[in-house]
RNA sequence: CGGGGUGUGGCGCAGUCUGGCAGCGCACCGCGUUUGGGACGCGGGGGUCGGCGGUUCAAAUCCGCCCACCCCGACCA
């Protein structure tokens, strides 16, 4: 590709809202541009970046038996229906209605899609196993789409979807897929880790994410040196203290005037916050088919600890959870600061495990300006649900060795989900076994976020002077730079790399040396090879390679050769990356 | 949805407080000089100042409503 005519230019100021690195190099560098709030177009070079991630991907998916195919965007309601995500998902999911007034959605994924194909493609077990997969848009009407490519409303995906006759063929796809999407990360040049997760809005039984570690990230990982234990902070478990088994005290009310928090209250009482009980008001969606109902959740947990709302959610089965307006606290007979689950009515009680544990604690009164000392589980109140809906912390110990586990931040890459047969079930997808028995179709889910990919590459591989890409996922291999006295010579070179296969961007433009070396640094191509009067009169061309300083003039009748020796050696680099990395699940 | 912020040419910004010719740098076009790390001179093109309404002799500037985008939180693969 000549310079001169590529769509999209760099530019030497990133725009004022671009915050993090990715973004502002992605931008600068003329990869890609921003329509609207998470909507973003792909220029050619960030294009071609993109298209050799999702090839490396199609590698991965073919080399365990995936089969390509490409499925709508646009969905009939109805499929959302069988699954009963129409009813589940809130806003994120995009409603419509075509001429004729029927509900359609914009796809946020595809699992009905692949249910619905299941159920009128497969018949047999004699079919199974079966992958399929494609590279798709999506759309999310996400609340707070931000940092660039990072979090965005349309994206596209590569989503496979794991077809078996059981659990067991189920599992084999799944540590397929477990060991593929390393692989992918690897080749693409990221690292990443996998970490146990919440199944969220996908159903199913257990998940992983890849996390590429990075302040930038969102999510909150809880990470074990000692015993490798990982896992999100949305379901991270921990090892709780042990709580003092002390005889149950007698009911005692205390005068607390202003006293509303839990910080307040210790410093009130001089006690400690593990001393206290904490009550959190949430309401609750719930889904029974297409009924959708509101219900309020009273939470309790020791005074030291935070409420974790996945673990609530889970436990209490509510697809949405928001904070309680105060007149919905107050209409059940509680009062905001001073909330007791002692004597409330009609509202669902879930209690974190340690509380049951834990004797003796200070608790409100359910009257302003009071609380009570003393107040035991079992004795004066009961839950509905006691579970763990703690949040795990910096610092607290792992669950499975007890060793301090440190937070750390990332931003999710991937997925991969064991679905079972949650999909298959309500949506009558089905064979017949062996026995002639109809049996539902197992399925797993398992997706990577392009450009989310290729936001997190750039977030790794940058320096002062742009972007640094690993060769896989160059949108080109070569950027070659043709400075005075050397423009016929460059145009052979162009001319003979290409032949060989290689991939070039040739600067041939009428600009100054600076400017071309410093848009060669900001795109960040892995290969500089410059031709000019001065090269030539050294004997040939000058090689630099992006992510290092020296320069060596290699002679003219070389060059061709020395470029694809480069090349081979940088992606021998990459290769030497991919390894077996082994299975942390169930 | 709550809090904060920003909207002036392709990008970065000044001008708004205190109403009075719409500016600067970069980018872009032409001519000339320059040519190995974001050159220089001269000349030029481009903006209904986010939108609508109001106040005023006069609005980028004051008032009202709306919209968009960014950040934090809520929320969420």
């Amino acid at each position: 590709m000549k310079m001169s005519h590529m769509f999209g230019h760099t530019l030497r100021q990133a725009p004022a809202d671009a915050e993090t690195a990715s973004h502002q190099w992605l931008v600068r560098a003329g990869f890609i541009r921003q329509l609207g709030a998470g909507i973003y177009s792909l220029l050619p070079l960030g294009y071609r970046a993109i298209d050799k991630i999702e090839n490396i991907m199609r590698d991965e998916m073919d080399a365990i038996g995936g089969q390509e195919l490409l499925m709508p965007v646009v969905h009939p309601a109805e499929i959302w229906k069988e699954s009963g995500r129409w009813y589940k998902i809130g806003t994120e999911l995009s409603r419509f209605h075509d001429k004729n007034e029927r509900d359609m959605v914009l796809a946020l994924t595809h699992e009905e899609v692949v249910a619905d194909l299941t159920r009128k493609e497969v018949q047999s077990y004699k079919q199974l196993p079966m992958l399929v997969y494609h590279i798709q848009t999506k759309w999310r009407d996400d609340p707070r789409p931000r940092a660039g490519l990072i979090r965005v409303r349309e994206f596209t995906m590569k989503d496979s979807y794991s077809l078996d006759a059981d659990a067991a063929g189920l599992d084999k796809q799944y540590r397929a897929h477990y060991q593929a999407y390393f692989n992918i990360f690897h080749r693409a040049g990221i690292p990443v880790i996998a970490v146990q997760a919440d199944v969220g809005m996908m159903g199913g039984t257990f998940a992983h994410e890849y996390m590429y570690l990075t302040a930038v990230g969102e999510d909150t990982l809880l990470l074990c040196d000692e015993c490798g234990y990982k896992a999100n902070r949305q379901i991270a478990r921990f090892r709780k203290p042990k709580a003092d088994k002390a005889e149950a005290a007698e009911l005692e009310k205390v005068e607390t005037p202003n006293v509303a928090t839990i910080e307040a209250l210790a410093n009130f009482l001089n006690i400690e916050k593990a001393q206290t009980a904490k009550a959190v008001f949430l309401m609750g969606k719930f889904a029974e088919g297409d009924e959708v109902s509101e219900k309020l959740i009273f939470a309790v947990l020791r005074g030291d600890m935070d409420l974790n709302e996945t673990k609530l959610g889970n436990a209490v089965g509510a697809n949405e959870l928001r904070a309680a307006h105060e007149d919905e606290i107050k209409a059940v007979g509680a009062v905001p600061g001073y909330a007791s689950p002692i004597g409330i009515q009609d509202v669902l009680v879930v209690v974190d495990d340690l509380i049951p544990e834990s004797a003796n604690l200070v608790a409100g009164a359910n009257e302003a300006g009071y609380h009570l000392r003393n107040v035991n589980y079992g004795r004066d109140y009961e839950a509905q649900i006691v579970a763990d809906i703690a949040s795990a912390e910096d610092g607290y110990l792992c669950p499975d060795c007890g060793s301090p586990m440190h937070a750390s931040r990332g931003v999710e890459v991937g997925n991969i989900f064991k679905l079972g047969t949650d999909f298959s079930v309500p949506q009558g997808a089905t064979f017949l076994d062996e026995n002639g028995k109809e049996q539902p179709v197992v399925m797993g889910s398992y997706g990577i976020g392009s450009g989310r990919l290729l936001a997190c590459i750039a977030e790794e591989h940058h320096d002062e002077g742009g972007l640094v890409w690993p060769i896989s996922v160059a949108p080109y291999h070569v950027h070659l730079v043709a400075l005075r006295g050397g423009e016929d010579k460059a145009d052979a070179l162009y001319a003979d790399l290409r032949a060989k296969g290689v991939e070039v961007l040739y600067d041939e433009r009428d600009e100054s040396p600076g400017v071309k070396f410093n848009d060669a640094d900001l795109i960040g191509l892995p290969i500089r090879v410059t031709v000019s009067k001065r090269s030539l009169d050294e004997g040939g061309v000058e090689m630099k390679l992006r992510n290092a300083e020296e320069r060596t003039i290699v002679n003219w009748d070389d060059a061709v050769a020395e470029v694809l020796a480069a090349k081979q050696r940088l992606e021998a680099e990459l290769q030497a990356a991919v390894v077996e990395v082994p299975y942390d699940g169930e």
